[in-house]
DNA sequence: TTGAAAGCGCTAACAT
DNA sequence: ATGTTAGCGCTTTCAA
């Protein structure tokens, strides 16, 4: 393991240039010579330096992800491996690699003003969790190919992604009257919960223009969690008459309404159908196993992956951000047993 | 972005290569130069470059994992990542970087192959799911500085680390016999599951030495599904007298575990305590929370990117596998209500 | 204690 | 169509 171009050249009875110039398919190499040398390469086993064709073009092929990586964030937020996974796999297939590395939110921006000081990537993948205000502005200044994964909390000009939680709130409820569901009810998050209120806004504009507007009295908020699901769903069932689907803002808040509708007797679906949003493991564990809108999050890193290689190819692509689309998965929570 | 080391050798009225001397920290260097290049490093904002510095010093400061990336994978192996981020976590303490690759096993051979001609990583991590033959041939031939994540399941020389399933086992049993329980129950996977198989081991072991050897009708194997969880159980309640408490080899079989004693309208601990292996987030998700032996896949990890370190600054190390401890985390599945 | 200069492996004008 | 050669940014003898 070794050889270099120019064992390559000499073992092909060529020079350097010749072997750089087949390498990178210039176009002035005949086939005849291309052929020799790529022979005498196979034989070799012989691969370029990566280091040594960063540093000659300038350019390292290289992309860095940013991103928190503390204790047990693969269990609490495997969506973002999986966005990385998705990443990975476009931009290896564009020739690019990827780099991982953990930050805090307090040290990002300089991590990233190092790396690009180092040249050492390409461009940065940034997960929102880590996004700065800094940051954001060494990004815009600089003009650095980059993307943030996920919506940034705050006003910027820095390129994002994330997956459309209005739209995926309008399959949701497209999805249910398909089935013949009328009365849908939605418990989600509080007003700042971000995600929540836009799925709540997708499903409010497509129950309206389907002439079966979301009421009031269906509407719970509450805290993301397991306890204010039950709650919520608690409060749906006291009051007559009762919905005949409910669409859960999230998976904690559907294990709280999976709960409630259990402890009370109710059968799902054929008492009320619960849906609720992104493809946990737990939401087929559960039972019964809950349909989902799921965010096709590698889609999201796929799409990223691409953004970014284009953005080094055009540093003066002006794209800023970019919206993924979802889809249902289809399981027991919303298909009522045929009789 | 953009100093070069000959900008900060001008700026700070010196050579190339005293510059280069305080960036290595050479002993030659009077600390009042040091003192100086230092200081136009931070005014001219300079890092060296990665590519050039690995050029010269023929060493990447790289480490690349090679695992599965298909879709799915951060949902249905968290601990996978988890593992990655330990190992980034303690790299980059060290000074090196962490590049995520992803192959299938067919290819995993030929993409170490290209990284260690191309000379871009100094080193490989490779997750025993993409392991091979002919991969381990190449790392022993090659003696290429390498860690396997996992046990491969075939006689190889290559170095490994993984998590110690015997003592899992031990700890598992001397917990349940510390809490006061007697007669506990094994279910498990295939006699071929090395990972139920060597808990197994452990826990009879441990057992075994406190006298109270595990029964063999107290013992049911099956596979690794909810399913078999539930038929296991179910086994176990049919013949009297009952066990008061059953390890599950893994969260899958316990989640059956409990469906069972659930139907049979058996209490979680109180009527019978339950036990698995490995801190899923459905472990904590399930009613009751299940108590688990955790095994501290971050640790793993952890360790794993230490001894790579170690591996490319002594290439002449022989450790060959590595093992890491467990603990448990305690949860309501084996704490009865006090009365 | 410092500097000059020869690489490291490759690319890209420029010549031929 | 091919070869010569001057870099790319850094490290590292070797001299001074």
């Amino acid at each position: 393991m070794g050889a270099t171009i120019k064992d390559v050249a000499k073992a092909a009875g060529t020079s350097v240039s010749t072997v750089s110039k087949v390498l990178n398919g210039h176009y002035s190499i005949s086939e005849e010579t291309a052929q020799r040398v790529r022979k005498v390469m196979k034989e070799l086993n012989y691969y370029p330096s990566a280091s040594a064709q960063s540093i000659a073009k300038g350019t390292t092929k290289i992309v860095t992800v940013l991103t928190s990586l503390s204790p047990n964030t693969a269990f609490q937020n495997p969506h973002m491996f999986e966005i990385v996974a998705g990443m990975e796999e476009t931009l290896r297939a564009k020739g690019y690699r990827l780099h991982l590395r953990g930050v805090d939110a307090a040290d990002a921006c300089e991590v990233a003003e190092e790396i690009i000081s180092r040249r050492s990537a390409d461009a940065l993948a940034i997960h929102v969790s880590v996004m700065s205000h800094p940051l954001s502005g060494l990004l815009t200044k600089l003009r650095f190919p980059h993307i943030v994964l996920g919506m940034p909390n705050f006003e910027s000009q820095v390129c994002w992604i994330d997956n459309n939680n209005v739209y995926s709130g309008t399959i949701a409820a497209s999805y249910l009257l398909g089935k013949g569901y009328r009365k849908i009810a939605f418990i989600g998050g509080q007003y700042y919960d971000l995600g929540s209120s836009l799925r709540l806004q997708g499903v409010k504009q497509e129950l309206q223009s389907a002439g079966f507007p979301l009421e009031d009295r269906y509407i719970w908020l509450g805290d993301s969690t397991r306890a204010d699901g039950m709650g919520m769903t608690a409060k749906l069932l006291d009051h007559a008459p009762l919905p005949d689907a409910i669409i859960c803002a999230n998976n904690y808040i559907a294990l709280g309404c999976v709960d409630a509708l259990h402890s009370r007797g109710l059968q799902i679906p054929e008492d009320m159908a619960v849906l609720t949003f992104d493809d946990y493991p737990f939401s087929r564990m559960i039972d019964p196993p809950l349909t989902v809108v799921d965010i096709n999050v590698r889609d999201m890193g796929s799409q990223a992956g691409k953004f970014l290689v284009d953005m080094v190819r055009n540093p003066n692509m002006q794209v800023q951000t970019y919206v993924t689309t979802s889809n249902i998965l289809e399981r027991r929570s919303t298909v009522p047993k045929k009789k």
